[in-house]
DNA sequence: CCTTATACCTTGCGTGAATAGGTATACGCC
DNA sequence: GGCGTATACCTATTCACGCAAGGTATAAGG
């Protein structure tokens, strides 16, 4: 199952996975993955965009290093963005909940 | 907290609505709001384009009704549909516990 | 030199949610 | 009879977003 994500999750998923700590964009992606057992992936096309984003909107910052002769960007939230996090998870928390309210899902499943 | 819907929810809802039995628009949006809890709010502006792109792929069909002088357009679920809105859940469900799983929240809080 | 993986990136497209505004009818109140 | 609210259906347009497709660059192995 080749799971399309929806509106929203993209930003708010990078965010988290920065929230534990600096990471640079590929592996945001491979951590993405996992942490979702493979249910889905983070596009490149989906994924850079929104790291430039936020970086715009000043939710992230980033800085260049050098690793084995390629180059990594690593991003890390700022307080801010940390605040726009808990925003975002809250309102994710608030969509499935309603959602799953409206499917007959409670607490367990999802 | 008025939460947007997000990317594929709207479709779903509105199969889920009416695989209890026929409905119409108005009243389908009155039982997501309150199945929701009134977290959020199915706008006609979604709803209506929806239960007609159903309808032409033939996941609904309809009916015309009158009642005190007004019309009302019932719409039911077809046996295709019922095995899309499957379909539709699975693939929520399997989000949902992806991005939880990206978030850390697991099985309890959704 | 080729292939694969790791790394970053951008443009254009398709899709979908919702705003804003529309028509129509019933009912209660003034 | 007119006004306001609720019930009912509807649509054009706008905006935002996910991602395909393709790009550059470097390392490693065969």
């Amino acid at each position: 199952m080749e799971i399309r994500l929806v509106s929203g999750t993209v930003e708010m998923l990078v965010m988290e996975v920065l929230s534990a700590g600096a990471s640079y964009g590929y592996q945001i992606g491979q951590t993405v993955l996992e942490r979702s057992q493979s249910l889905f992936e983070l596009k490149e096309g989906s994924l850079y965009p929104a790291l430039h984003k936020l970086e715009r909107e000043g939710v992230l910052e980033s800085y260049w290093t050098e690793h084995d002769g390629r180059r990594r960007k690593y991003y890390r939230l700022t307080a801010n963005g940390l605040k726009d996090l808990e925003r975002r998870r809250a309102e994710w928390q608030a969509l499935a909940r309603g959602v799953n309210g409206v499917l007959g899902l409670s607490g367990s499943a999802s």
